[in-house]
DNA sequence: AACCCACCCAACCGCCTTGGA
DNA sequence: GTCCAAGGCGGTTGGGTGGGT
């Protein structure tokens, strides 16, 4: 037996839309709006079915669509999001503002689909379908800004899609926590692993005195991250396991040197401000590793229980990102750079959602920066943009290599807030850093709620790992403002009581069956 | 002018999902 | 848990259109 038609369909007009229909549609609508679709035909004087009405609506009448040409930029979006979602044509147009689904399609059908397959690029795939190198470059610079082509090449589209997907995703996820959150139902993971009691610093503030704590840390074996960020009330973090960190960042980077994707990396973190070449930061990161090996004993085998002195006043509404220099950022409190380190130079960000109230914060070497990793500093003082892949790679490894690099600061962990914080450096108000590692498990869902830099606004950083097609890992820093404070601070207050008695239950545990370790090997 | 053909895109079809009873 | 209505979604259709012969 067949489906039943959506509707009676005896006497119904099919076919294209006059203009008295779409009038009385439009009218009825913007008076009554469309309620049930099935009762509105009846109702508006129309001989349509409801589906009818509802796609002649959706598609065509309502004010909110956007009609005619699609730009430059909308296609390559739309080849973009093509290649990580397929033919998802809602979840495209969910990304094209005032675009409809059937409109995207209908184009990609219509021109994107061919124009790929007269450049030999599998429009199902987005592969080349033969080595016509000379059309699957074109497709790269569709895709790619012209600043980033010349240094890419085909694999970066696929990386890029695979990382554009994870982001995706994670927005998805986390709109879905939120709303769980928002209806009080949120609840960290349950394979959540803790560090051990013992493991913690005694500076680090005992867990149930702490303002801000959300974190989810999906231990795994291997290589992966863990984190405990038992945040402070004055800012944020706690622990670290920053064997497995090291450990992690290492693989990556041997992986990306061995796997040739280290123009893949530098575009996707930097996009135009690569200030080295990929050999260069190739032996770099390798050079760095073989000169590191000496002090890694001491300072990777332990467990770096942490507190970070660079938590930037929070509670008096001060840090350092909100300072113009490394000077005033001092001068406001926090620690002066002392060895190889990082420190930030703040600047006005340019179409931030709130000027007024929003500083950019960029990653810097300061002074006595690596010899064998030669960044100009002015190339970052002058860029306009997020730092480079070696700069970020480097606050790593230097944050990582050096133990920690601020007096008063007993841990890296500063370095790594910033390398979270780099990304506030984003056009818009949300962003994401991606770390490619082929471990097959790579773990690691953590996040983290800490107050924001400013009075004004939230700051909501994440850390989402998933897998891509070729094998490799993508770890995300992923990072928002939220803007709706008052939903926000609905929503923390959520968070506060349930992952204090979440994370005191799995903390006791962990204490009583020793299930947690740290200060992991160095493999 | 008439015909053919390829192309475009609005609209349709049918399956799937969701949410309420 | 089941049923069902409503809406969402993606694949497909077919009428309109324009260029070529």
């Amino acid at each position: 037996m067949g489906r039943a038609p959506c509707c009676d369909k005896v006497g119904l007009k099919k076919g294209n839309w006059t203009l008295e229909e779409d009038q009385k549609l439009t009218a009825y609508i913007n008076e009554h709006g469309h309620g049930s679709w099935r009762a509105l035909p009846k109702k508006a004087g129309l001989l349509r079915c409801g589906k009818s009405c509802r796609l002649r609506w959706t598609n065509y009448l309502r004010p909110d669509i956007k009609r005619g040409e699609f730009s430059a930029s909308e296609e390559q979006k739309i080849i973009q999001l093509h290649a990580l979602l397929g033919n998802k044509w809602s979840a495209i147009a969910s990304h094209l503002p005032r675009r409809t689904d059937n409109e995207i399609k209908n184009y990609w059908n219509t021109h994107l689909k061919k124009r790929l397959i007269k450049m030999g690029i599998d429009p199902v795939t987005h592969k080349p379908q033969c080595s016509t190198l000379v059309s699957a470059n074109n497709y790269r610079s569709s895709l790619v800004p012209a600043s980033n082509a010349s240094a890419g090449n085909l694999s970066a589209v696929n990386h890029m899609a695979q990382w554009e997907s994870v982001r995706l995703e994670t927005e998805a996820r986390l709109a879905r926590e939120a709303e769980m959150r928002a209806k009080g139902t949120w609840r960290p993971s349950s394979s959540v692993h803790y560090l051990t009691q013992q493991s913690r610093s005694p500076d680090v503030h005992d867990l149930s005195s702490k303002r801000t704590f959300a974190s989810v840390a999906n231990g795994s074996t291997g290589t992966g991250i863990q984190m405990q960020l038992n945040a402070a009330s004055n800012g944020v973090f706690g622990e670290l396991d920053f064997g497995k960190l090291r450990a992690d960042i290492s693989f990556m980077a041997s992986c990306l040197v061995k796997n040739d994707n280290l123009t893949t990396f530098q575009q996707r973190m930097c996009s135009p401000y690569i200030a080295m070449s990929e050999t260069e930061l190739s032996n770099s990161l390798i050079k760095w590793e073989k000169t590191s090996q000496s002090n890694a004993g001491m300072a990777w085998s332990d467990s770096l229980k942490l507190k970070s002195s660079n938590n930037m006043n929070i509670a008096q509404g001060r840090d350092s990102s909100s300072c113009s220099s490394p000077s005033q950022a001092s001068e406001h409190g926090s620690p002066t750079s002392t060895l190889s380190s990082l420190d930030l130079v703040s600047k006005q960000k340019p179409n931030y959602t709130d000027p007024s109230s929003q500083k950019v914060r960029r990653l810097c070497w300061h002074d006595n920066k690596p010899s064998n990793i030669s960044t100009p500093l002015s190339a970052f003082e002058q860029a306009q943009s997020p730092p480079s892949a070696d700069v970020i790679l480097a606050a790593w490894y230097g944050a990582a290599g050096k133990g920690h690099s601020r007096e008063g600061s007993p841990s890296p962990v500063p370095c790594l807030e910033e390398i979270m914080q780099c990304e506030t450096l984003n056009d818009t108000s949300e962003g994401s850093l991606l770390i490619g590692s082929k471990s097959s498990d790579l773990l690691c869902d953590l996040e983290l709620v800490s107050e924001g830099m400013s009075s004004s606004h939230h700051h909501h950083t994440s850390v989402d790992v998933d897998g891509g097609d070729d094998g490799h890992d993508i770890c995300e820093i992923s990072y928002s403002t939220l803007l709706a404070e008052d939903d926000y601070e609905c929503e923390w207050t959520n968070i506060l009581e349930e992952d204090v008695e979440a994370v005191s239950a799995a903390l006791d545990d962990a204490e009583a069956n020793e299930q947690l370790s740290f200060g992991c090997s160095m493999n």
